[in-house]
DNA sequence: CGACACCTTGAAGAGGTTCAAGAAATGTGG
DNA sequence: CCACATTTCTTGAACCTCTTCAAGGTGTCG
């Protein structure tokens, strides 16, 4: 075995758990075929590795399966800002279609495994069976969606109410998941959450302590119970125009 | 003529100068002529129109032939975000794609024209011709690294850096379509850049101000000459980390 | 020409940052 | 498995940037 970390065996999504998540995609005996083929690796990353970086050479797609990640685009002055956090059942690298290279870094903030979908094969076969095209659009176009309402959060919200509003995110998106609505722990500092949120990480530190003392939540470093879930979404919804 | 802002005649891509702009794709004849079929039809919009709202189903793309437009994302507790400005040869409406309804409103700034192009028949031909596939899917990788560039800016850049920024993006667009490097009228309003930068309007008028002090550009309402470009590239590379 | 929308500028105030110090957790090497 | 180094987190105080509130000016459109 050359590489441990990469694995070409019995690597096909038919059998996947992810697939609900990650490729839903209607379709007859053939074309799902056609599809569960789309896979051509599974890779093993450490905590702190890197998926791919910016400037990389772009050829796959990712499906995370298990672990957590996070993109961080870097702009030429050295600044950079967390765009994103991702967990199992995501796809990753979109970005890096339009010029053929990575335009950030994807980095595992656990230990991680991640399926490698080649570009021109998830394109070629997107060809012949429309429903995976529908797919492969409709990912691009929440990815979009999701940036234009992180747009909104940075542009207009204060700084509880974005930590309210990323909270509520994330548990939602672990509960589609399988894990508790109230429970969760989070996998990055409070120096990622405050890059992500546009914030600084004091600031964000001060909010968890603040929303601890309203007996919103616990916070015992990285774990978190949510007591009152409607208390958050009263936050983001408070104010506005 | 029922309706006199829509035209179906000689609707057609073949001979139009915006081609490089919004549909560079390479491709043999027959592909040329299929993809030459694209628009259903152009119509005209006044200053002020909806081109689509958000909630309303989605069904085509846009690409803007002549006129300014911006995309705002509206939050349910009624606060909004400018998410973009919109001009000839930019394609927009890829938000609609993944819940078959648009999530933000498109709005002419100025008397418009744009070209309809119905998805399914976007999607049916670009199944046909590679080279529209790529382009389709560059189109939305493109919107999704430009959305992140703006997540950055909007969480770690100060005014100052994300107006130059700003002004600097918006002229080299201008640019590119044939207009001055320099002189450019502002199709907006304050409001409306303060939105897009996470700005209040007064924050935006201030810095416009201020740049005219520093001898950087001359601000006449919104004509603006930008007289040391330079100077505006150092303020958005000054600082970071 | 008048009404309305848009822009500018000042002064006061708030929210978030910066700087600093210490505490808690985590990981490492012996 | 423990001790130590390192990273991460919390909290306070001073400061700064941007916002808010207010008033007046400028431009535009019917």
């Amino acid at each position: 075995m050359p590489c441990p970390n990469f694995s070409t065996l019995k690597v096909n999504c038919s059998n996947c758990n992810l697939r609900d998540l990650c490729m839903p995609v209607e379709a007859d005996i053939d074309e799902l075929e056609s599809i569960a083929g789309l896979i051509s690796a599974r890779r093993k990353l450490k905590r702190g590795e890197l998926l791919y970086s910016h400037g990389e050479p772009f050829s796959n797609l990712y499906a995370v399966r298990t672990g957590f990640f996070k993109t961080v685009v870097t702009s030429s002055d050295g600044r950079d800002q967390v765009t994103g956090f991702h967990m199992a059942g995501e796809i990753v690298g979109l970005d890096g279609i339009v010029d053929d290279q990575h335009s950030c870094d994807a980095v595992a903030l656990e230990d991680a495994e991640i399926c490698v979908l080649p570009y021109a094969r998830m394109a070629d076969i997107s060809r012949k069976v429309p429903a995976l095209q529908t797919h492969v659009h409709k990912l691009m176009s929440r990815e979009i969606v999701r940036d234009q309402n992180m747009m909104l959060l940075l542009g207009s919200m204060r700084a509880e109410e974005r930590l309210a509003a990323f909270l509520l995110n994330l548990v939602q998106r672990l509960h589609v998941r399988g894990l508790s609505q109230s429970e969760l722990v989070l996998r990055m500092t409070r120096e990622e959450i405050g890059s992500y949120l546009g914030l600084k990480l004091e600031t964000v530190s001060r909010m968890f302590s603040r929303f601890a003392d309203e007996g919103i939540m616990e916070v015992r470093q990285r774990h978190v119970r949510i007591i009152d879930p409607e208390a958050l979404e009263r936050i983001v919804n408070q104010s506005g125009a």
